[in-house]
RNA sequence: GCGCCAGUAGCUCAGAGGAUAGAGCAACGGUUUUCUAAACCGUGGGUCGCAGGUUCAAUUCCUGCCUGGCGCACCA
């Protein structure tokens, strides 16, 4: 709808001044409903072009759209904005096309569609996650099923944190202090116990930390004992991470950790070398020499021969390109690496990858306190906010009537997980999240629960008609509430493209609430049930189009619905 | 020192050239013989960090400053 009229204006436009080149046409919901659905501001701008009045030329463009049977009339407003007001009938078939699940919104035609690696999640493995590696995980399941929803190629890649002189620290801390039995009995939790330990007494000896870069290069070099060691930690937190993933509902479509590019290391390395983009420096180490002049040069090996991060990841890039041909890779990681992304996408484009790699950063997680740091004891860890969510969610629906135990339980997790990623999905992905345990298993307002509560009472109410949802052929008077619901449904599709585009799943998000919003007050506002007939059948419509709404939308977010709570 | 990000209501945050800047939480008041009160309605609360500039129009763009966060080769 959005699209078609914007082409009318931009005709309409260009008819009267073919002269001037057309300012890229914004059309937006005006933020007052009786300014109608959609309004430009291009009449300003155009004013200012051709130096005419702003209002005559609105007067000009309005007057020269001739008459489609979606928009109902088309004013001027103010200081020239255009105001357009669509026709019943265009509304009414935007329900009924919402009822027929169709299609929710303009689908973009792809002879062959193409392919998006969306690279997220990626946990270092022997540390539990934190709270802070949720953002990655879910903002990239999110942005993986919008960009599917959309029509691409997705390829959802978890590039496992699972090399590196991490492993190196690890497997010292291991010979030298560890305990296999207690290993076994909580891996993931003494490994990260040996990690912790092997930064306290670094800080008093710094040998420590040769130590560990040498392990490494051991294990980089094939030691049968680190690799046997090494697997054995893989093996564990892999276990320990499915289960998570399991239950955060996040899938991929593979799990390339680090350790996958091993053999393609050397390769790169000389790689740059030969293309004179890398240097070896007299130690050993090579450096690479982007052409950008501001930013830092940096390692890909090390003065040992080891590699480091960014071997590891032109090596992911190389096998990207050469595996998919990508239209673009998204790389879900935080703020905090801006830097490191820009020296990967100089390095890369010299080398010669031609896919486009966007570094899809987001803020820091901060306790308020401070930055979290695992090696600090500074962490919150992911599994029991989740716990702690299910466990309030739990409390709220334990008293409910007409619920076996088994649906609280799992009526309980859906909404407890629900919660906690849609308060991290709610929020600007750039911006820094201050962790706030209240806000976090807040299950009123807005909250994923309040949106699943919506889609739940929806259902109730649909589970109890007796007549069948019908749009009207004949014309309805509508109450304010059903009018405003009505004009929600047109925005959903731009809302996922919106989304979309800036990849920013908060876009959706504050959409969906808005939606659920307006149909609370619409519920309360007035009898469905109760209602005479064609207009039962009417608001039954209007609900199980919100219904269809909220799940649709709620699932691109990676939240589920509950049709009991 | 250099670079990146941010500063909006008491708190946590949306909004990003357009019409009277919005939510949630917290505070206060009201709504249940009606379809789920995890809801709805209302009240109070703002120098959009400060100062300039660009523009018909700036909280939004530009410059400077202040404050906070993050980063700046052998970590990832």
């Amino acid at each position: 709808m959005k699209k078609l009229l914007i082409t009318y204006i931009k005709k309409s436009i260009e008819t009267l001044w073919p002269e001037v080149l057309c300012p890229e046409i914004s059309l937006t919901p005006p933020q007052k409903e009786e300014f109608g659905e959609y309004a430009t501001p291009v009449a300003l701008q155009l004013g200012k072009i051709i130096g005419e009045n702003p209002r005559t030329v609105a007067e000009k463009i309005v007057a020269s759209i001739a008459e489609h049977q979606c928009i109902s009339n088309c004013t001027v407003a103010g200081p020239g904005f255009i105001n357009f007001k669509l026709t019943d009938e265009a509304v009414l078939n935007n329900l009924s096309t919402i009822l027929s699940q169709k299609e929710l919104f303009e689908k973009r035609s792809h002879d062959k569609p193409q392919t998006i690696i969306v690279e997220y999640s990626h946990p270092n493995v022997a540390k539990p996650l934190s709270i802070g590696h949720l953002r990655s995980t879910i903002i990239g399941e999110s942005l993986k099923r919008i960009f599917i929803h959309l029509g691409y190629n997705v390829i959802a890649d978890n590039y496992l944190g699972d090399w590196g002189t991490q492993f190196g620290k690890l497997i010292y801390a291991y010979k030298s202090w560890g305990n296999e039995a207690t290993v076994k009995k909580d891996p993931i939790h003494e490994f990260l116990q040996l990690y912790v330990d092997f930064h306290t007494k670094a800080e008093t000896d710094p040998t420590l930390e040769d130590n560990a870069r040498e392990e490494f290069k051991k294990l980089e070099n094939g030691d049968t004992e680190n690799l046997a060691l090494w697997n054995w930690v893989v093996k564990e937190s892999k276990k320990e991470l499915h289960k998570l993933y399991e239950r955060l509902e996040t899938s991929f479509t593979f799990i390339h950790g680090e350790s996958f590019y091993q053999n393609m290391l050397e390769e790169i390395i000389q790689e740059a070398l030969k293309k004179g983009i890398a240097v070896q420096n007299e130690d050993n180490s090579v450096a690479v020499l982007n052409d950008h002049p501001t930013l830092p040069s940096t390692l890909i090996q090390r003065s040992d021969g080891a590699t480091l991060y960014l071997t590891r990841d032109l090596a992911a890039d190389k096998y990207y390109e050469e595996q998919f041909h990508p239209l673009k890779v998204l790389h879900v990681v935080s703020n905090e690496q801006a830097l490191y992304f820009k020296q990967l996408a100089a390095v890369r484009k010299q080398i010669g990858s031609t896919h486009e790699i966007l570094h899809i950063n987001f803020g820091l997680m901060r306790l308020p306190e401070g930055k979290m740091s695992t090696r600090k004891g500074r962490v919150i860890f992911l599994e029991q906010v989740l716990e702690d969510a299910v466990t309030r969610a739990y409390e709220m629906v334990k008293d409910r009537e007409g619920l076996t135990e088994e649906e609280k339980k799992s009526i309980a997790k859906t909404i407890g997980i629900g919660a906690v990623k849609y308060n991290d999905l709610s929020q600007n992905r750039k911006t820094d999240i201050v962790f706030d345990w209240e806000k976090v298993l807040n299950l009123h307002g807005n909250s994923g629960p309040y949106l699943q509560y919506t889609y739940a009472r929806i259902l109730s109410v649909i589970t109890k008609a007796t007549e069948s949802t019908e749009i009207p052929g004949q014309k309805l008077e509508l109450t304010e509430s059903e009018k405003s619901l009505l004009r929600k449904f047109l925005y959903f599709g731009e809302a996922i493209e919106e989304a979309a585009k800036e990849y920013s799943p908060n876009i959706l998000s504050t959409y969906l609430y808005e939606l659920a919003s307006l149909f609370n007050t619409f519920y309360q506002q007035v009898p469905i049930l109760k209602a005479e007939k064609t207009q039962q059948k009417f608001r039954l419509a209007l609900s199980q189009a919100t219904a269809e709404l909220l799940k649709t939308g709620l699932n691109l977010l990676g939240i589920n619905v509950v049709n009991k709570m």
